[in-house]
DNA sequence: TATGCATCCTGTAGTAACTACAGAAGCAAG
DNA sequence: CTTGCTTCTGTAGTTACTACAGGATGCATA
């Protein structure tokens, strides 16, 4: 049996993170000794290693739970699951759109900051009404 | 005097924004009628509106707070208001990074979806030990 | 003047997904 | 038996808001 230190090394997941999932049900109660430490196995490892990875991803909780029953679930469920793939992908893309007109907007800011033209060009671009 | 939800209206920053940044101390208190409601001068839209632009552009509220407190400065702080732009924009470029390269994981992950190759090619990438 | 609706007030709690303690107890080695 | 590491529970803090509940005020219309 694994003790959770070593459950957080293997996975990847930190201790508090490994309780607070098990405080908030997104994984299973871990099995305890005798004197009460949580004790794991290699598949509760995996299980822990499969949400970090999905994590790693940016799916939110709420999708990894999903994911996670879908895997265990013995029959077809792979368009449910290349849906939630999908809809995080098209999300992602979003993101990225906006994080890029934002870097552009920044940028630009930043690039006049050099042109003497006032005190303070970016101030001045921030305040402009 | 201009009343809060017009304050919201011309700023862009909701009521309920609005009285939280007052309660952070993120803006000065506003001035207040006889019957206790919060009255607003233009020069109070104009904070506002300097602030939505800042928070729309990614700043983080203590850059914001920095960035107008170097704005209310009279001497030549534009260095410092360069270097918490080209701070940020370091930020977001990371971040854009990031993105991207998930953005990849995912696609690739989604794609494979369709090949038929096993039961659900993309529960057996997030399964992968 | 009455009434009804919009707007405003305070104070509290909830959001996402953790992270950071405090204080106590167990375990293993020397 | 002591030292030091690990673990336990329970609570509070993080970011920047958002969402009420329950009550007061202001304005326009009948």
């Amino acid at each position: 049996m694994i003790a959770i230190g070593e459950a957080s090394r293997l996975s990847g997941v930190s201790i508090e993170t490994i309780r607070y999932y098990e405080r908030e049900g997104i994984v299973s109660k871990a099995g305890r000794t005798a004197s009460g430490r949580r004790a794991y196995s290699d598949a509760e490892i995996s299980e822990l290693r499969f949400i970090k990875r999905c994590r790693d991803l940016g799916f939110s909780i709420p999708d990894v739970v999903a994911l996670r029953n879908l895997a265990d679930a013995p029959n077809n469920s792979c368009e449910t699951v290349e849906g939630l793939g999908r809809k995080h992908l098209a999300e992602v893309r979003t993101k990225l759109k906006e994080l890029r007109q934002l870097e552009k907007a920044l940028a630009e800011l930043v690039s006049n900051c050099a042109n003497g033209k006032s005190d303070c060009p970016m101030l001045d671009a921030l305040r402009a009404s």
